[in-house]
DNA sequence: AAACAAATCAACATCGTGTCTAAACGGGTG
DNA sequence: CACCCGTTTAGACACGATGTTGATTTGTTT
């Protein structure tokens, strides 16, 4: 999972790299990726566009390198997560899910534009769809271990249930942290977000 | 909210403007927009490229028009629906959902297109934002309102519910439509949708 | 048919990307 | 010290897509 856009290396230029990648994060959080050109990034890391190709072949591998760093952050700390489910199920809940919003909280630039670069580059999809796969297996592990203990009620298949409840964090954080016109407050967004998702595994289903 | 993307015009070319228009949704149903240059959308209605300028002034204004033509299908299906909430609350949902489902399968390659186009394009952003828009303020309403009768409980605001519920909407429908690797299968997401939001909609919040 | 607008197209200018080459810099090793 | 080798730069180039301009054709109206 490490090293991902990076070519072998050997002993310096890794700081280079470094501050090309923080370089880029801090142009993301001004304008999107496609509004900044290769140029930009080069001269703000403090090096020329030619040079720029020596560290990364791309844009999206740039990029890439960028997300797999966030998506590294997400997965160590839902890791290190207690799992217990049955004393405090909502908290629990809450507690997995605000991980991921401290964390696109956070790297709010990059997240965004990974979303957004992902229609447009298989590697970023791939990478990004690999991701989520990870947090929807973990959460229909879950929800069908909540089931089984008969805390949650049957109805629509759980692995629907966590590709749909993960689908919506996916978007709700990225409304919200994008500072879309249509959003959820900062303050609010894990409330809502843990509510929904409760309501939605534990709640019986009506009609 | 008619004739948008259109010069005033006067006689004819709006069968070319039209063929441009099918042309562009029959190419759109097999690769994304960013993949595909001006030059095939204007041989694909039989024109040159030079003249495709002659009725869009971008590939991001003649999007606009399509998706014009898919909001007010929407707006329009909904608006005939009955608004008998108080009879069968989930039936009514369902089938409020039900008309976006349909819609949006109908229209996928544009659909999804937009929701792509919309990180890149302010028009087609504002165009889509005012349509979600439009949708979070009839679900709010309704929601405030079996609230105000005792059939839903309170909790999380319910401008909140609202806008979280059709951001899932946009995005379950986009992947599961847009054929990605993660999504519901065409056949339950309607279930699935309704299934969470009248959960969400009408279950206590437990913890 | 003369006039005029609609419609069409070829050519041009621009911009960002990616590739390549030649030349310079700089630190560690033989 | 001199020589590599990794690093860096500037510059040129080809390519592809976009958008603009100006001229030309087509069709309708008077």
């Amino acid at each position: 999972m490490t090293q991902r856009g990076r070519r072998p290396a050997r002993i310096s230029g890794d700081d280079r790299q470094d501050a090309i990648l923080s370089a880029a994060e801090r142009l993301l959080a001004e304008r999107a990726l496609d509004e900044i050109s290769i140029e930009e990034f080069a001269h703000g890391a403090g090096i020329s566009r030619s040079n720029f190709y020596f560290y990364f072949r791309s844009k999206d591998a740039m990029l890439l390198a960028l997300l797999d760093r966030v998506i590294a952050e997400v997965d160590h700390r839902v890791a290190a997560l207690p799992r217990d489910f049955d004393r405090d199920p909502a908290g629990a809940w809450r507690q997995s899910i605000g991980e991921f919003v401290e964390v696109f909280a956070e790297h709010r630039a990059v997240s965004t534009a990974a979303i957004a670069a992902r229609v447009r580059s298989p590697e970023v999809l791939a990478l990004w769809t690999e991701a989520m796969q990870t947090w929807v297996d973990y959460s229909t592990e879950v929800i069908v271990a909540e089931r089984a203990r008969g805390a949650a009620p049957d109805g629509i298949a759980s692995a629907d249930l966590a590709v749909t409840l993960n689908l919506m964090n996916e978007r709700v954080l990225s409304a919200t942290f994008g500072s879309e016109k249509l959003a959820v407050n900062q303050e609010a967004v894990l409330d809502v977000l843990a509510t929904i998702w409760v309501r939605s595994i534990y709640g019986a289903s009506s009609s």
